[in-house]
DNA sequence: CGTCGGTCGTAC
DNA sequence: GACGTACGACCGACGT
C-alpha cells in the first residue's frame, strides 16, 4: 500500500522552536525553529522511507472560523519576532527537502491536512498525519493514524487514540467542544474542563446525546452549563472540526517523494552555518560535471599520455579492493589533468563484460613512461599508498608532487580528518561520493571490483579530480605557513621511502611464535585456574567490570579509585600491585593480563598477517596522524612491541632476517634530551652532552647534590625518571608516585632541576610565551603545531595545551631528525646498492630507530654508513650518537 | 550483527 | 586532575 505522510508544518516548527534554544547562524539570527524542523524532517525521511509527503503551513489572513466568531484566536500571544523570521525560511527548507507545502487561501493547514488525509485513505493511501497536536486525533481511523515524531517516535491508531486521550477518535470534536480552547477562544461549556468532558461524553456518546439529555442531568453544574450554553457547545463543535472538504486537489503524482533538490538544500544549509547537514546535501564534483570517462580501449592511452605530458601534471586515483595497499587489488586507475575531467581505467573488474578490463600490460606499454617521468608532476590523495598500488601493476609512480593527505596534514596535524572527504567538503564545497554507495553497505557489501566500471566511475573521477580541485588551495595555505620548504625537502621525499619500506616487509619466525604461543596458552591455562579457585567463581578476567565485581564485592578488598567517565571501581595496574601486597589474586591477575596481551597481540596475531604472496609482514605507516610530525604504524602496528620483558624479547627475535642476511639496528641515543639541549641552549645540559657524560648521572648531580646518602644506582634511576618526566610536563603528583616519593619530595626535585638547568626553564617560559602570541608552535625544521587551547577559559584544557605546547618542538625535531635521516640513509643506500652484488634496504622505522636487511657480507659496511649518515643528518649543537648493533634477528640487532 | 566509547597496556 | 605521541584488544552498551 502506498504510505502518505502529511506533515503539520506549524506544530513541527512550534515543537523545534521551543525545543532547541539560543542556535543562531553566522549573521546572528536565529535558526533554533529552521535547523530543528529540517533535522525532524531528515530524520522522518530517513527512518520511514514515505512514498509521497506533503506538509502544509498556515496562511496568515483571515479564515472562514474567523467569519463564524468575531475573536476567534483572539488570546493567542503573537509570534515571538524570532520565530516570525525564521517561518519563510523554514518554508524554504521543507520545499528544497522535497516536501511541497499545500495551503487553500481562508483555511487552516489543520483543515488542508484533514481533506488531503480523508482524500488519500479513501483512494486506498496508508496515511500517517505528522504532529504534536492532539486535534488531531478525530481523524484517525484505520488506516489513518498520528504519527508524532518526538524523542523515538510515536504511532497513535484508534486504540492508541483510546489510550492515551480516553476516548475513541469520532468522540474526539466532542470532548473539544465542550472543553473548550481558551488560546484559541473557543468557548466550550464554562464548568467542563477536560476531565468532565471525557466522563460526560464517555457516559453519553456524542455531544448530541448529551445536550438532549442535559436537562435530565443529575449534576446541578453540568445541567445548567449545559442548558444554558448548548449553542456554545454545537459553535465550538463546528470550531473544533477539522474540515475534509477544503478545495485542494490530491494530486498523487505531484505528491510523490522525490528527494531533495540538494543544491538548493546545501545552499540554504551552508548559508544558516548547519554543518553537517551541509555535508549531506553538498553536490558531488562528480554529478555537478559530467566529465568523467571510462577508457574502452588501449588506442585511447596514447591520447592520455599526450594530454599528461602537455599539461605536464596529471591527478592520479585509485580504486582497489580494501586499504591495505600491498595486499589490495587494483580494481582501475582514474586520471585527470583538469578539474571536471576524469579518466578511468579499469583493471581488474570481475565477471563482467559491458566495460571490459584494459590489460595491465597496455597501460604500462602506453602509460608507464610518463607516469614513471620525474619531470611530470603526480598529484594524488595518499600517494604512498597510490604508488604502492600502481608499483604492484607495474606503474612505479616518478615526480611525486602534491599528496592532498600530506599537505593538509603539514598544515593542521590536528585537524579533525584528513580524508580525501572530508578535505574535499571544507575546500571545495563538494560531498565525496561515497564507497559505500557504489558497494553498498553492511552484510550485502560486494568488493570493489564485483562493480562494473560504470558504476565506480563517479567514484573513482572523483578520487582523480578532487585533489587536483584542491592541489592550489594546498599549496597556498603552505606558503602562507612557511610549509612550502619541509614539504618538499622532507614530508615529499619520504613517501617513496616509506612506500618501499612497506613493499619490502619483515620476514617472521613463524615457528618460533607458535612454540611461544603454546607454552604461553599453558601459562594462562595455569593462572585462570588459581584465580578463579582463589575468586571461588568463574568469571571473565579481561572484563574490568567483573573483576572489580570479584575484588571488591566477593573479596571484599579495599576500593581506591574510579574511573574516569563510567564511574566503576578501577582496575589499573597501580591499584592491583597495590592490592598484591595483601591478596594473592591480583597479582595473578596482572600476570594473566600481560601474558594474554602478548599472546593475543603479537604472538597469534602477527603469523596471521603474513602476507602469502611475499611471506613477510608489510606494516602500514601513515604520515598524516600524529600532532607532533612522528609516524605511526598499523595494521601491524609494530612500535609498541614490548621491549623490556623477556616475552618481549622473544618476540622481537621472532623478526628475522632472510638466509645470507643480516638484520642491522640502528637507534639515536637520547635523542629527545638533546634535542631540549639543542633547543633551550641550556648550559649545563649542552656541555654534558658535548662532554660524552652520562646524562641520567649528571642530572642526579643537579638535583639531588653530591651527599643525599642513596646509592647511585638509585639516584641514576630518579634522575631518568625526571628527565623524561620534564619532556612531557609532569607534575610533581605523578613524579612523585613514579619514584615513591612524597609530593613535596617531588617538587623540590623538579624545582632542583630547573635551578640545575635555568636555560631549560627559560626555554619553557619562552616556548609558551611565543605559542600564546602566535596560537602555534614550531619544530626546528618549521613543522607547526596550532594551540588554539592555549587561551582556553578551562583551567585543564589550557594545562593540557601548555604541556603539548612545551613538548611538540622537542618530540616533533626528533621525529624531523629521524625522517632526514630515513633520507639521507635511503639516498646513501641507493649508492651503495649500484655497487654492490646484493641490495640492503630499510625495512622498520620506530621513532628513534632504524631496522635494515643487509647480506651478511655488507654488515660492517651498512653498519657504518647507518651510523655515520644518521650522526649527520641534522646539525644541532649537541652531538647525535647512534647505536647500532646487527645480528639475526631483531632482539640480537639490538645494540 | 556492526559500531563505538571506555578501559587497559605497550612502545618511544 | 595530575605525562607527551601513538595502536589495538576487549568489553559492553546501543542501534540496525
Amino acid at each position: 500500500m502506498p504510505r502518505l505522510f502529511l506533515i503539520d508544518g506549524n506544530s513541527q516548527m512550534y515543537r523545534a522552536y521551543h525545543a532547541i534554544r539560543g542556535l543562531t547562524g553566522p549573521d546572528g539570527k536565529s535558526t533554533n525553529a529552521i535547523y530543528g524542523f529540517a533535522n525532524m524532517l531528515r530524520k522522518l525521511i530517513a527512518d520511514h522511507h514515505p512514498d509521497y509527503l506533503v506538509a502544509s503551513f498556515d496562511l496568515p489572513g483571515r479564515t472562514f472560523r474567523d467569519d463564524l466568531v468575531a475573536d476567534y484566536k483572539a488570546n493567542r500571544t503573537p509570534m515571538p519576532s524570532d520565530l516570525a523570521e525564521q517561518v519563510p525560511i523554514v518554508h524554504d527548507a521543507c520545499e528544497a527537502m522535497g516536501v511541497p507545502n499545500l495551503t487553500s487561501e481562508g483555511f487552516e493547514a489543520d483543515d488542508v491536512i484533514g481533506t488531503l488525509a480523508v482524500k488519500a485513505h479513501a483512494l486506498g493511501f496508508e496515511v500517517a498525519i505528522v504532529t504534536a497536536d492532539k486535534d488531531f486525533f478525530q481523524l484517525v481511523t484505520d488506516g489513518l493514524r498520528i504519527y508524532n515524531p518526538k524523542d523515538e517516535g510515536t504511532w497513535y491508531d484508534a486504540e492508541g487514540v483510546v489510550a492515551k486521550f480516553g476516548v475513541r477518535p469520532n468522540q474526539v470534536v466532542d470532548i473539544l467542544a465542550l472543553m473548550g480552547d481558551s488560546v484559541d477562544n473557543i468557548k466550550g461549556v464554562p464548568g467542563i474542563g477536560e476531565k468532565g468532558a471525557k466522563e460526560l461524553i464517555g457516559t453519553h456518546g456524542t455531544l448530541d446525546a448529551l445536550l438532549e439529555a442535559a436537562p435530565g442531568l443529575l449534576q446541578k453544574r453540568y445541567r445548567e452549563a449545559l442548558t444554558q450554553h448548548a449553542s456554545d457547545a454545537r459553535a465550538s463543535r463546528v470550531l473544533a472540526t477539522i474540515r475534509r472538504d477544503v478545495p485542494v486537489e490530491f494530486d498523487a503524482e505531484a505528491l510523490r517523494y522525490r528527494g531533495p533538490d540538494t543544491a538548493r538544500c546545501y545552499a540554504l544549509f551552508s548559508s544558516l552555518g548547519f554543518r553537517t547537514m551541509t555535508a549531506d546535501y553538498a553536490p558531488t564534483a562528480a554529478t555537478s560535471t559530467h566529465d568523467y570517462s571510462i577508457v574502452q580501449s588501449p588506442e585511447e592511452l596514447d591520447a592520455i599520455a599526450a594530454e599528461i605530458r602537455a599539461s605536464g601534471h596529471v591527478s592520479i586515483g585509485v580504486v582497489a579492493t580494501n586499504a591495505s595497499a600491498i595486499q589490495a587489488t587494483l580494481v582501475g586507475l582514474a586520471l585527470s589533468t583538469a578539474t571536471g575531467r576524469a579518466q578511468y581505467i579499469p583493471l581488474n573488474h570481475v565477471g563482467l563484460t559491458e566495460t571490459p578490463n584494459l590489460r595491465a600490460a597496455d597501460v604500462v606499454a602506453r602509460l608507464g613512461a610518463v607516469l614513471a617521468d620525474e619531470g611530470v608532476a603526480k598529484i594524488g590523495h595518499d600517494l604512498k599508498t597510490i604508488s604502492v598500488l600502481c608499483a604492484r601493476t607495474g606503474l612505479p609512480l616518478g615526480g611525486l608532487d602534491l599528496d592532498t593527505m600530506v599537505a593538509s596534514y603539514l598544515v593542521d596535524a590536528t585537524g579533525s580528518s584528513h580524508s580525501i572527504d572530508e578535505l574535499a567538503l571544507a575546500r571545495t564545497g563538494y560531498r565525496a561520493v561515497k564507497l559505500e554507495d557504489v558497494t553498498g553497505r553492511g552484510a550485502k557489501s560486494v568488493t570493489e571490483d564485483a562493480v562494473p566500471a560504470v558504476a565506480v566511475l563517479n567514484f573513482a573521477g572523483e578520487r582523480a579530480d578532487l585533489p587536483l580541485r584542491m592541489a592550489d588551495g594546498l599549496r597556498d595555505d603552505l606558503k602562507k605557513a612557511a610549509l612550502d620548504g619541509i614539504y618538499r625537502d622532507m614530508e615529499r621525499p619520504l613517501i617513496p621511502i616509506l612506500a618501499a619500506i612497506e613493499r619490502a616487509g619483515v620476514r617472521l619466525d613463524v615457528a618460533a611464535l607458535a612454540r611461544l604461543s603454546e607454552s604461553m596458552q599453558t601459562e594462562l591455562n595455569g593462572l585462570t585456574a588459581r584465580i578463579f579457585e582463589l575468586a571461588g567463581v568463574e568469571f571473565n578476567i579481561n572484563s574490568p567490570k567483573q573483576l572489580g565485581e570479584v575484588l571488591f564485592d566477593r573479596l571484599q578488598l579495599p576500593s581506591s579509585k574510579k574511573t574516569g567517565k563510567t564511574k566503576t571501581m578501577s582496575t589499573a595496574v597501580d591499584v592491583l600491585e597495590e592490592l598484591a601486597q595483601i591478596h594473592e589474586l591480583p597479582g595473578l591477575v596482572l600476570k594473566w593480563r600481560s601474558v594474554q596481551k602478548l599472546k593475543g597481540g603479537y604472538v597469534d596475531a602477527l603469523p596471521q598477517m603474513i602476507n602469502p604472496a611475499t611471506g613477510r609482514v608489510h606494516t602500514t605507516f601513515n604520515q598524516a596522524v600524529a600532532a607532533t610530525g612522528r609516524l605511526s604504524s598499523s595494521d601491524p602496528g609494530l612500535q609498541n612491541i614490548p621491549v623490556r620483558t623477556a616475552a618481549g624479547r622473544e618476540i622481537r627475535a621472532a623478526f628475522m632476517a632472510e638466509p645470507g642476511f643480516v638484520l642491522i639496528s640502528a637507534d639515536y641515543s637520547q635523542i629527545e634530551l638533546r634535542v631540549l639541549a639543542h633547543l633551550s641552549g641550556d648550559a649545563a645540559l649542552v656541555q654534558a652532552f658535548k662532554d660524552g657524560e652520562d646524562i641520567h648521572d649528571r642530572t642526579a648531580e643537579r638535583v639531588f647534590g653530591q651527599h643525599s646518602g642513596l646509592d647511585l644506582h638509585e639516584l641514576r634511576r630518579r634522575a631518568k625518571i625526571i628527565n623524561y618526566a620534564l619532556l612531557y610536563g609532569k607534575t610533581a603528583f605523578t613524579l612523585a608516585k613514579d619514584i615513591g616519593v612524597p609530593q613535596q619530595a617531588a617538587q623540590e626535585f623538579i624545582d632542583a632541576y630547573f635551578a640545575g638547568f635555568p636555560g631549560v626553564r627559560a626555554y619553557i617560559d619562552r616556548t609558551l610565551e611565543d605559542a600564546r602570541v602566535s596560537g602555534l608552535v614550531r619544530t626546528i625544521s618549521g613543522r607547526q603545531r596550532l594551540m588554539p587551547e592555549l587561551t582556553s577559559r578551562n583551567g585543564q584544557i589550557r594545562a593540557a595545551a601548555e604541556r603539548e605546547t612545551v613538548n611538540m618542538p622537542i618530540q616533533g625535531t626528533a621525529a624531523d631528525i629521524l625522517k632526514q635521516a630515513m633520507i639521507d640513509v635511503a639516498a646513501a643506500l641507493v649508492r651503495h646498492n649500484v655497487t654492490a652484488s646484493t641490495p640492503s634496504r630499510m625495512i622498520l622505522t620506530v621513532h628513534d630507530e632504524l631496522l635494515f636487511e643487509a647480506p651478511v657480507a655488507d654488515e660492517t659496511a651498512i653498519t657504518n654508513l647507518v651510523r655515520d649518515t644518521m650522526q649527520n643528518a641534522f646539525p644541532l649543537t649537541v652531538p647525535l650518537t647512534v647505536d647500532v648493533g646487527s645480528g639475526p634477528n631483531w632482539d640480537a640487532a639490538k645494540p
